[in-house]
DNA sequence: AATTTGACCAGTA
DNA sequence: CTACTGGCCAAAT
């Protein structure tokens, strides 16, 4: 029994983050900020970026699939997870276009 | 308890 | 295209 059910585990606050995350189709990509929303957290796209790096190991997220709404992916190029997540995407045939993955055809909802 | 941080975003210049 | 701003707000320090 890890943790004492109920409030003080910010744990569950993730976990309505992390079943969004979980639907994001094969191929596609959603946003910081369309995860929020879809998670009835409208505007609080940083707090996604928390979730995610608070993703306990053991459970397989598509956490690759969520980049910026600018098409970008929100890591440091010379540092981190940069290059893995690119070299996910790519290998569900995302395509890149100097660095920027096109929203109007990957973006999952479209809207 | 107070302050800083952050895998963001939309607007502006 | 880049750079900066204000807004956001729980988590981390």
């Amino acid at each position: 029994m890890p943790v004492r059910p109920g409030k003080s585990d910010p744990t569950e606050r993730f976990e309505k983050i992390w079943q969004v995350v979980r639907r994001i189709p094969y191929g596609r990509v959603s946003t910081y900020g369309r995860v929020a929303r879809l998670a009835g957290l409208p505007g609080r796209s940083r707090f996604v970026g928390l979730a995610l790096r608070q993703t306990p190991v053991g459970l397989s997220l598509p956490w690759h699939r969520v980049i910026n709404a600018s098409g970008r992916i929100s890591l440091p190029k010379f540092r981190g997870h940069y290059a893995e997540q690119k070299t996910r995407l790519i290998a569900e045939g995302i395509l890149f276009r100097n660095e920027k993955v096109n929203l109007l055809r990957y973006g999952w909802p479209n809207v």
